[in-house]
DNA sequence: CCGGTAGGTGAACACGTGTGCAGAGCGGCG
DNA sequence: CGCCGCTCTGCACACGTGTTCACCTACCGG
């Protein structure tokens, strides 16, 4: 009578997984039908089904998904690249894509662009994982790596850019519209000398967010009385507002985003000046911080939940269907009244 | 002469990856080589790698991450799990955390457990991959999931909460001695009629803190004069202030954490009370949000570079000896002035 | 010149799953 | 009874990789 050698397979210091054919030995049927029970429109009888299960439940079984991806199937593996988490807006957009995701059985990798130098590399490594897809957050980014994506047959959905390629859908702010709102807001005001702190000149959004705010200054006869720059942090525009207002008569304040005008608010109150009554000031996205108490600034609504929306509505249509013409779905602004115009 | 299946492939809808049986074709060599021209200790001709890569890169080709973790090999997954992506501070962990993964060569896979029902068939899903580890942020997580997780034999790391069993280490914050150290400072600052705001009961670190700093109170012949209790959101701390200070004399307050302090913060300055002239308000965290200006608040850091440090650490350390005994890494807290105390 | 060694190379296998295919059993109908 | 069709089931294959094993070559020392 030999060694059973499964008995010596227990004693290994790192046990193997249970597979589907220890669950077939268990309950004394074949690995087939084990699969099959995992599997809801295949034909077995509902009687072995159950002995199946049990003893799956009874082992703690569950299929290996990298296996089932490996034939043919989908992975279910969605890549999520976000140009930096540190920022509030690509912060919450990435919460709520999570949860959705997970509501549909996609599991997101996350990736974080922050350090630029090593992008490149992450980006190679991660598409040895055959991707269901790609979600790029995508301010700076290069449309290199949807180039990239088409040659590996990965679907793209790109959100703060519109990327013009195959197999690549957008989802997109009405940036341009909801500034010059913002700024026919602060003119309806009668405010007269308005000045604007933008983003960096490498994302896309900046220079319609300007655009927009000088459209409807222009459509009033004005123009801004200054522009600064920052990079879309609170501590940008906490230094923009004091240069700005260091060297110009300011009565209202245009930021091309929540934090910049918090920062902006901060340095403000800290002076002494009257927010709203000598200054207005107005930011863009409406992320969670501009409604707290203390804050309440008044913004132009970049809805997170309708962007995550769209951007989990054209993953499915996507999948479904890959070789449907490339889309753009805009999402609409509006205003939010608070306390500060 | 017969059709080549290829061609016929290649008009395929959805095309196949490119293998590595595709590059050994290319460049006229077998299989095996081009599996060698990727591994790093191989012996292979050094013209023939070049030959090799010089097709790989050609024709796009990654080896596939499934496929090789399938055999032996690590799948380089990495679950995290984190209580509630809405909440700064885990948030921010989860931020430092994927860059600190990526930079590893681990891909986190991101679970939201916000919704709670779905939380167990969630992870139910999610242990389909053959994950190299599962972190946990745990506020209000249950030992159960650690159970199961030993079951499938998949270490666990766990921060914010001490779960003793094999294999999973466990990352802690210095809550008692925190709190403490900030309600000294209140004492310390002329502060006699101090109250709390304290978490939700379902978490570990509400105990501790709130008992930190009755501790504190205590050595000085002191005790609460309220205590309320709050959900760790800014709307909650608001409501939790507005309470405390309708119905006691109140001249300092401690919060469990910064987004509940700074919701007490926006309270007090819509009524008018001079922070800290004639209230100090105390967090702990400090969350980004907490440097603010015009927030400034006064708090007990939780730094969160050491403890995503510990973290990678101590994955790194099970992951190249699953059988080490189980460790707990402290966090130590430091009281950061600013402006509220 | 011969044996030994070291390094390069291809065939074959393992990994764990889903599924096509063919066969088996069985009930219904002519 | 014979045939058809339906459901259930097991075998075998495909998926793409890393790795082991045996084999071969070239080189070097004796």
């Amino acid at each position: 009578m030999q060694d059973d050698p499964n008995i010596s397979k227990r004693r290994d210091p790192s046990p193997r997984r249970v597979t589907a054919q220890d669950v077939a030995k268990e309950a004394g049927v074949s690995r087939s039908a084990v699969s099959r029970a995992f599997t809801p429109g295949a034909s077995l009888d509902a009687e072995k089904r159950n002995t199946i299960l049990a003893a799956a439940f009874k082992l703690g079984y569950r299929p290996n998904a990298l296996a089932a991806g490996l034939s043919g199937g989908r992975s279910h593996l969605v890549a999520i690249f976000v140009g930096d988490m540190r920022n509030a807006y690509d912060s919450e957009v990435v919460a709520q894509l999570v949860g959705r995701l997970n509501a549909l059985g996609k599991w997101p990798i996350l990736i974080d662009g922050g350090g630029r130098k090593a992008r490149d590399a992450l980006l190679g490594e991660v598409f040895r994982y055959p991707l269901d897809a790609l979600i790029m957050r995508a301010g700076s980014m290069e449309p290199l790596i949807a180039e990239q994506c088409a040659k590996l047959n990965i679907p793209v959905i790109c959100s703060g850019r519109i990327i013009e390629a195959d197999q690549v859908d957008n989802v997109c702010c009405r940036n341009l519209e909801g500034s010059a709102s913002a700024a026919r807001l602060l003119i309806d005001r009668g405010r007269h000398r308005i000045a604007h702190i933008r983003g960096p000149e490498s994302y896309g959004a900046s220079d319609e967010r300007e655009a927009g705010m000088r459209k409807a200054l222009a459509q009033a006869g004005l123009a801004p009385v200054a522009v600064a720059q920052g990079t879309y942090t609170v501590e940008s525009g906490y230094q923009a507002a004091r240069d700005l207002f260091g060297r110009h008569e300011i009565d209202a304040l245009h930021c091309a985003n929540d934090a910049m005008a918090i920062g902006a608010l901060g340095y403000l109150r800290e002076c002494g000046v009257d927010v709203p009554g000598a200054v207005s000031v107005t930011g863009f996205d409406d992320i969670a911080m501009a409604a707290w108490p203390g804050i309440r600034l008044t913004t132009v609504q970049n809805p997170i939940g309708a962007a995550v929306s769209h951007i989990v509505d054209l993953l499915e249509r996507r999948l479904s269907d890959p070789q449907k013409p490339s889309e753009v779905a805009w999402v609409e602004t509006q205003l939010v009244l608070r306390d500060t115009h």
